[in-house]
DNA sequence: GTGAAAGCGCTAACAA
DNA sequence: TTGTTAGCGCTTTCAC
């Protein structure tokens, strides 16, 4: 059997709450009996069990992470980032990729609350009324996603769309496309609504060139509606559809950024490997992961429900070499 | 307060036992009775505290996965697979990334050891006598790692291996170089050994390039020596690197599969999306997931303690387009 | 500053 | 088939 804090007192020679109160530092306790119950507790390589503390405390140290597909490129390093702030306030973080399917996400909540202190949503595809339902099951934050009430980590889209506008327009360009995501994301509605403001205030002509799946096939379909749409600079919905442009476009044999310029989305690391290497609005998932922590853990820590508060995460634009000035005529 | 054992218990007008055994279904209850527990459960929203029941059952339903980068492309698919297979049997995942930091790994373990029922172990980086260790700490399955007497899955390296010869040796490559991994690695090591052994036996001519960085830029700076050697063939310590031996090629006007075939290992996306697509020994790093969680829940189900099983995961050659028979002098 | 005792939510003997 | 009792490892009053 493991080694638990009766044994550690029993060696120690005192009450095992008094082991209690050494190790978790929550009153006073005479310097030289602490000193001596670490010693003891080392010896005996104990490991507080953080069940037992939980079902009396109410807190379980635990962390739940709902996201919609891990395979994604984009969310290894916010899981990552989340992880390890995590771990830094001696919380761990259970998990759970949800396999992009909306109903199991509710589900999924329901069968963590239990076990976790809060949760984190990372776009989550449910709809506003089961989300409601959910944040009211177990403190949660949302990453990537807006809900009245609820606290949040988004990316600002006006202000990165307007940085990949002003560096298109100041190459040159007075007319470009948008492939866009699938019309169910949340993050697409978003993006393309700040593309269309800031186009607006720029004077720049926007062709939107339709719905496309978010993969790399998904841009390679997006060329011949590219094409047709006489643009001279086309925005992927995200890294993947920016590459599979870039490829359709090469097949083609259109120069890229000769005849036409290229963004991305998301800054993977992919976009910096595949030729030419793309330009792209990176988003810092770390920064956004970590906040989302941050914030959990401010609402555990007693932050009154009534606040919901919003977060931006961070955005760098990244040209490399898929963008310049427009052909001319 | 969230609804417990007791107030199911009371509305259902029976003792907290029998709910308790309604629904772990471990003794046999009145089906009349266990269906109106069921129905009050349900109605107040009772979901079980693992904790409470982890804590005499000494069983906690969560498994440790540990693996030194989330970012590295190889592990969300193999993340992802653990987490399914976990959560069909009832488990959680909790995941930790150890920043590729060997010295970390063994704590981590300990901290973990008592809310885990046991730990997979991926590609760990510490020495033999601390995995000894850890493995004393807590049931431990290894992924792409071997250690006397402890239960692994790995990849078949001299598998995997000959089917690269093999088909190098078909299109009639008699030259080839491997751009290696890290000295410290594992893996690398397998590879290599595997390597000359299949080389050896076809007549194949091996020359080792070095140890690189198991990065795109490790690859490019492979470039030089793989010149240097006059092979007709270059096999890259993973496909990132491959993917870097193929760019630096293209830059000094060496076509590719040309002049001379690159050939990566893994199977991640990203080979499939460079130009020219890669062809790759791809790992399939989910069938591995899926059977670590196997092997560690028939460990926990009582597997005696001597048996250490290895179980190989399997290896597919996939063959795309940096290939080709060697340029006729 | 320290110990005794109670109890968190749950399961597992043991009776009935 | 069901209820009673005890206790898992820990924290937390409440005395002292």
């Amino acid at each position: 059997m493991a080694v638990t804090i009766v044994d550690v007192a029993r060696t120690a020679g005192v009450s095992p709450s008094t082991v209690s109160r050494a190790l978790s530092a929550t009153h006073r306790v005479d310097p030289a009996t602490r000193a001596r119950i670490l010693r003891v507790a080392e010896h005996l390589g104990y490991r507080p069990n953080k069940a037992a503390r939980g079902l009396i405390t109410g807190r379980t140290g635990n962390l739940g992470l709902l996201l919609p597909d891990l395979t994604n490129p984009v969310f290894p390093s916010l899981v990552r980032a989340v992880q390890h702030r995590a771990h830094s306030s001696d919380h761990q973080v259970l998990m759970m990729d949800t396999d992009e399917d909306p109903d199991v996400e509710p589900e999924l909540v329901r069968s963590l609350s239990r076990q976790v202190d809060g949760v984190i949503l990372c776009s989550p595809r449910m709809r506003s009324a089961q989300l409601r339902e959910v944040t009211a099951l177990c403190p949660t934050v949302l990453v990537n996603r807006r809900e009245h009430r609820v606290p949040s980590v988004v990316f600002d889209s006006v202000d990165g769309i307007r940085r990949i506008v002003d560096h298109l327009g100041e190459l040159g360009h007075e007319r470009i496309g948008f492939a866009g995501g699938p019309r169910s994301s949340w993050s697409n509605a978003q993006r393309l609504r700040a593309l269309r403001e800031v186009t607006a205030g720029a004077g720049i002509h926007l062709t939107e060139l339709g719905h496309f799946p978010p993969t790399f096939e998904g841009g390679r379909t997006a060329v011949e509606g590219t094409l047709l749409a006489e643009v001279t600079a086309v925005l992927g919905y995200n890294d993947l559809v920016a590459a599979g442009l870039c490829r359709g476009l090469a097949e083609r044999g259109v120069n890229v950024p000769g005849h036409l310029s290229v963004v991305g989305i998301d800054g993977i690391e992919l976009g910096a490997l595949v030729h030419p290497p793309l330009t792209t609005l990176a988003v810092r998932t770390d920064l956004a992961g970590r906040e989302a922590v941050e914030l959990l853990l401010e609402l555990l820590a007693g932050g009154s429900a009534d606040r919901a508060p919003r977060r931006e995460a961070p955005t760098e634009l990244v040209v490399r070499a898929t963008t310049a000035p427009p052909p001319r005529p």
